[in-house]
RNA sequence: GCCUGAGUGGUGGAAUAGGUAGACACAAGGGACUUAAAAUCCCUUGGGGCAUGUCCCCGUACCGGUUCGACUCCGGUCUCAGGCACCA
C-alpha cells in the first residue's frame, strides 16, 4: 500500500487481478441460490455517458453485495447493436455500419472495464451478430406457426427523416421517439406481432409484479387500456350490412341520434359514393388525413365533420341515424366508428350543436329535468333512464348490463371488452437490423425460410448509399432467391425487424450466450431466469418493458421457457442532471465519464453517483460533490495508512468503555449499511453511515491505540469492516485497504459482515423528555429502567420541573428507551 | 382534463413501525499548520429572540383534522415533474 492514495495504480492492479482470477465468471450450480442482476444493455453509440455510469454503478453494488451474501450471481453485459445511428454514421462519415458498431463496442467495452464493474465478460453478446439474430429469426417462424405473426396492410406511423415505419409505442405525442419529428400516416404493408392476444394477461400480471414501481405499472395499464362495454351493430339502410361500434355507455343507446366515422374508415368514401355528399366527403377526408398530428389533435383543433349522405338504424329505437365523418374519431380505437349520444357525451354534444343534429335526453339526474333546449353541456353523470322504452326508470348502471344483454339476445351486439393496445408492427425499412426470414413468392405468397437455412445473414459486403435508403432492395444477388416451396424465382423480404425485438429476449440469451442447439438452453434459462433485479431508465416503462413481458409469455407458451414474467424486481433510476437540466450536447452541460475517471479514478466517480441521491431520484451533478467523494476516499486511505501495521495484542476478554464504543459504532454501521442495501437500495444513506463511522474512528489517536490493546483491537476490526462495507461501492480501494489490513484479495468471495446484536446494547441510553409534546430536556437512564424511575429522573431535571411545577400531571406516555411525554394541565 | 410521483436549510439529501426535524455531504464563514499558497485538520452554520441557556418562540408547500405527540396518518387546497391525453 502506497503512502498516498493513487487511484490509477490501485485500480489497474485490482482490475487485472479480477480478470486474472476470473472472479466474476459464473456457471449453473444448483447447490447455490442464484441471483440475476441486470442493467439495461447499452446501444453502442461510441461513448459512455453519465446515465450509463450511474445505471451500471447501481447494478454493480447489488451484484457485489449479493456475491458477498453467498449468492451465485450472474451479472452480464452486452450490446444492443442494431439501430439507426449506425446507418446515420455511414451516411455522414462513409463508414460501414458494421465497422462503426464494432469500433464503438470496443471503445465502450474499454470504458466499462475501466470502471471496474463485476461483469462476467464471457457472456458478452452483441445483437448484430448472426448467431444472435439467427435465433430471433427462428423464434419469428415459431411465432408465425402459432399465428402470432401476421402481415397486413394498414395505416402506419411513418417518420420521414428516419425513413421508416414506427410502432405505436414508438410515437410520443405524435412524434418519433428517436428524432422528435412529427410522424405522418401512411398506408403500408408490414409484419405484426400479435401482442393483443396477451393484452389481458399482461394487464392481470401488473397486479402481481409487486417488485415494480407503481408508476411503471400504471403506465402499462394505461397503455393496455382495457375498457368494458358493449359492441353494437347498427344496420345500414340497405339492410344486409351493419356498422359495428364499441361503446362504454350502452345505457345511452336510446339517445344515439347519429353515427360518427373516423376519416380513415373505408366506409366514409364507400357510403358517400353516388350521393350528393361524395365530393365534400372526399375533400374532407383528404384534408384531415394530410394534416399533421398537431393540427388534428392539438388543443385548438376544432371538431368538424361532414355528412356522408347515408343512414343507419338504431337497433333498439329504429331511429334513422345520419352517418357522419368526424375528425375527432380515432380509427385506431374500437372499431373506428362511434355511436353519437349528444345528450350524454361532450364531444357529440358540441358536434350536434354545431351541425344542428338531434339531441335526445335518456338519462335524468335525480331531482332535475334536463332538456335539449336548455342544456349547455352533455350530462355524463349517473341517473335514471328516460325515453328508453322498457328501460325507463332503471338506474343507468343497471341499464348498462340490461341493454347489453338485450342486444346479445337479439344478436345485435352484446357485452365486450376493448383494449387500446394495438399489435406491434415490427417491419422497418432499414438496413442495419435483423432480416425478416421470409421469401415473397408470386405463387405461394409469403413463405418462411426453412430452419436449416437460418440465419438469413444480413449482407455486409455492401456500399451504403448516401441517400440513406436501405441498400437491401437493390441488392439483387441477395434479394433474388428461389421460393423455398415451389423453387420458382422469388424475392426476399427486405424489411428488417424493429430493434426492440432484439432487446425483448437478450436477458434469456445471457444464460447461454454460445448455445448453438437452440434459441436458449432450457437448463440454463430454467436456473437463471427470471431476472431478480432489473435496473434501467424510466423511458422504457412501456416500450422495452412491455415487449419483453410479451416475449417471455410467448416463449413460455412455446414451452421454451418457464417463467411468466421476465423481471421480478425493477428499479427505475432517475436522470443525471447538471445545472438544472438533463445532460445533453445541445445544452452543453455534459460531463465526460472518461475524463473524470482519469482525474479522480473510477472509485470516486462511483462513490459520487451512489452518494448524491437515492437511485430512483434524479442525480444532480456537481463538481464540488465529486471533490467531496475524492476527499472521503483519501481520508479512509490515510486512516488505514496510519494504523495498518499496528500489532494486535491477544484477546484479553475484557473491554474498556472506549473499546466497547468502537465496537458499538462498528456493529451499528454493519446493521445500517446491510439494511440500506438489502431492503431499500438506499446507497446514499449506506455510504453516509460508513462516513459517520469513519469520522468516529478518526477520533482515535495513535497514542490512545498504542496504550490500550483492547482499543487497538477494536480499531483494527473496525477498519477491516470499513473496507468490507465499502467494497460494493468502491471495490478497488476497498481491495487495497483490505489487503493492507491482512485480508485475502478478491473481496466478493468474503462473506458480507454480520452484526452481533450483543455489541449494540448500551447500559445507559438517552431519553427525551417532553412536557405537553414539547421537548424540555433529556436524561440518561439504564436501558431497562422502569417507567417509574425514568419519570422520577425526568422530574428531577430543572428545566422539566419548570414546566411541571404547580400543575397536575394528567398523563404520562413512556415509549421505552425513546421518549417520555408528561401531560400536565 | 385524467393518472402517478414529489414539495424539508444557501445546495444535494436524512429521519426504515407516529416518538429529539435537518444525519451525511456540498457551499459559506472563522481558526490551526505554513514565509505564503494549496492540501489537511478543528470550530460555526434553519430563522428569530434575549436573560447566551441542558433557554424561549417559529419552522418540513398551504389550510384544517386525528393523536399525549404528525415531515410521517386523514380531508381539502396550491405548486412542480413525469406519463397519458378527443380512448367513444
Amino acid at each position: 500500500m502506497e503512502k498516498r492514495y493513487n487511484p490509477e495504480a490501485v485500480e489497474r492492479k485490482w482490475q487485472e487481478f479480477w480478470e486474472r482470477e476470473k472472479l466474476f465468471k459464473v456457471e449453473v450450480d444448483r447447490s447455490l441460490q442464484k441471483y440475476y442482476v441486470l442493467e439495461m444493455f447499452p446501444y453502442p453509440s461510441g461513448s459512455l455517458h453519465m446515465g450509463h455510469v450511474r445505471n451500471y454503478c447501481i447494478g454493480d453494488v447489488v451484484a457485489r453485495f449479493k456475491m458477498m451474501r453467498g449468492y451465485n450471481v450472474i451479472h452480464p453485459m452486452g450490446w444492443d447493436a442494431f439501430g439507426m445511428p449506425a446507418e446515420n454514421a455511414a451516411i455522414k462519415h462513409g463508414v460501414h455500419p458494421a465497422v462503426w458498431t464494432m469500433r464503438n463496442i470496443r471503445e465502450m467495452r474499454r470504458q466499462l472495464k475501466r470502471l471496474g464493474y463485476s461483469y462476467d465478460w464471457d457472456r458478452e453478446l452483441a445483437t448484430c451478430h448472426p448467431e444472435y439474430y439467427r435465433w430471433e429469426q427462428w423464434l419469428f417462424l415459431r411465432m408465425m406457426e402459432k399465428g402470432l405473426v401476421y402481415r397486413k396492410k394498414s395505416i402506419v406511423n411513418y417518420c420521414e427523416p428516419c425513413r421508416t415505419v414506427l410502432a405505436n409505442e414508438q410515437v410520443e405525442a405524435g412524434a418519433c421517439w428517436r428524432c422528435g419529428t412529427s410522424v405522418v400516416q401512411r398506408e403500408q404493408e408490414g409484419w405484426f406481432f400479435k401482442i393483443t392476444q396477451y393484452a389481458q394477461e399482461l394487464l392481470d400480471w401488473c397486479d402481481k409484479l409487486t417488485g415494480w414501481p407503481e408508476r411503471v405499472l400504471t403506465m402499462q395499464r394505461n397503455w393496455i387500456g382495457r375498457s368494458e362495454g358493449a359492441r353494437i351493430l347498427f344496420p345500414l339502410g340497405n339492410g344486409d350490412s351493419a356498422i359495428e361500434v364499441f361503446t362504454t355507455r350502452p345505457d345511452t343507446l336510446y339517445g344515439a341520434t347519429f353515427m360518427s366515422l373516423a376519416p380513415e374508415h373505408p366506409l366514409c368514401l364507400e357510403l358517400s359514393r353516388g350521393t350528393s355528399q361524395e365530393e365534400s366527403v372526399r375533400d374532407f377526408v383528404n384534408r384531415v388525413l394530410t394534416q399533421d398530428w398537431d393540427a388534428r389533435t392539438g388543443e385548438e383543433a376544432e371538431k368538424e365533420g361532414v355528412f356522408t349522405g347515408a343512414y343507419c338504424v338504431n337497433p333498439l329505437t329504429g331511429r334513422k341515424m345520419p352517418i357522419w365523418v368526424a375528425n375527432f374519431v380515432l380509427y385506431d380505437y374500437g372499431t373506428g366508428a362511434v355511436m353519437a349520444v349528444p345528450a350524454h357525451d361532450q364531444r357529440d354534444f358540441e358536434f350536434a350543436k354545431k351541425y344542428g343534429l338531434d339531441i335526445v335526453v335518456v338519462i335524468q339526474p335525480d331531482g332535475e329535468k334536463l332538456s335539449p333546449e336548455t342544456m349547455t353541456e352533455a350530462y355524463v353523470e349517473q341517473g335514471i333512464l328516460v325515453n328508453s322504452g322498457e328501460f325507463d326508470g332503471t338506474g343507468n348502471a343497471e341499464a348498462m348490463k340490461a341493454i347489453s344483454e338485450k342486444l346479445a339476445a337479439e344478436r345485435k351486439g352484446g357485452p365486450t371488452v376493448n383494449y387500446r393496445i394495438r399489435d406491434w408492427g415490427i417491419s422497418r425499412q432499414r438496413y442495419w437490423g435483423a432480416p425478416i426470414p421470409i421469401v415473397h413468392c408470386p405463387d405461394c405468397g409469403a413463405v418462411p425460410t426453412p430452419d436449416e437455412d437460418l440465419p438469413v445473414v444480413l449482407p455486409t459486403d455492401i456500399e451504403f448509399p448516401q441517400s440513406g435508403r436501405s441498400p437491401l432492395p437493390d441488392l439483387d444477388w441477395w434479394v433474388n432467391v428461389p421460393c423455398p416451396r415451389c423453387k420458382k424465382p422469388a424475392r426476399r423480404e427486405t424489411d428488417t425487424m424493429d430493434t426492440f425485438v432484439e432487446s425483448s429476449w437478450y436477458f434469456d440469451r445471457y444464460a447461454c450466450p454460445r448455445y448453438d442447439k437452440g434459441i436458449i438452453d432450457k437448463e440454463a434459462v430454467g436456473y437463471w431466469l427470471p431476472v431478480d433485479q432489473y435496473i434501467g431508465g424510466i423511458e422504457h416503462a412501456i416500450l422495452h418493458l412491455l415487449y419483453s413481458r410479451f416475449f417471455t409469455k410467448v416463449l413460455r407458451d412455446l414451452k421454451i421457457k418457464e417463467s411468466d414474467e421476465p423481471f421480478t424486481n425493477l428499479l427505475t433510476q432517475g436522470m443525471v442532471i447538471k445545472d438544472g437540466a438533463k445532460m445533453s450536447k445541445s445544452k452543453g452541460n455534459v460531463v465526460d465519464p472518461e475524463e473524470l475517471v482519469g482525474r479522480y479514478g473510477a472509485d470516486t466517480v462511483r462513490l459520487f453517483c451512489l452518494f448524491a441521491s437515492p437511485p430512483e431520484r434524479d442525480l444532480d451533478w456537481t463538481a464540488e460533490g465529486v471533490e467531496g467523494a475524492y476527499r472521503f476516499l483519501n481520508r479512509v486511505w490515510n486512516l488505514v495508512q496510519q494504523h495498518k501495521d499496528r500489532k494486535i495484542a491477544p484477546d484479553e476478554g475484557s473491554y474498556s468503555e472506549r473499546a466497547r464504543a468502537i465496537r458499538r459504532v462498528t456493529h451499528r454501521t454493519i446493521k445500517r449499511v446491510s439494511e440500506d442495501i438489502e431492503n431499500r437500495f438506499h446507497f446514499n444513506t449506506a455510504i453516509a453511515a460508513v462516513m459517520e463511522m469513519t469520522n468516529e474512528l478518526m477520533k482515535v489517536t495513535s497514542q490512545e491505540a498504542d496504550q490500550a490493546p483492547d482499543v487497538a483491537e477494536a480499531l483494527m476490526e473496525a477498519l477491516r469492516i470499513v473496507a468490507a462495507l465499502l467494497s460494493p461501492f468502491v471495490p478497488h480501494i476497498a481491495e487495497e485497504l483490505w489487503e493492507a489490513l491482512g485480508g485475502d484479495p478478491g473481496m466478493v468471495r468474503i462473506p458480507w459482515p454480520v452484526f452481533d446484536p450483543a455489541f449494540l446494547t448500551e447500559d445507559e441510553i438517552l431519553i427525551v423528555v417532553q412536557v405537553n409534546g414539547k421537548k424540555r430536556g433529556e436524561i440518561r437512564a439504564p436501558v431497562d429502567a422502569a417507567e417509574d424511575l425514568v419519570r422520577e429522573t425526568a422530574l428531577a431535571e430543572p428545566n422539566v420541573r419548570k414546566y411541571v411545577e404547580g400543575k397536575t400531571l394528567r398523563k404520562a406516555v413512556y415509549v421505552p428507551g425513546r421518549i417520555l411525554n408528561l401531560v400536565v394541565g
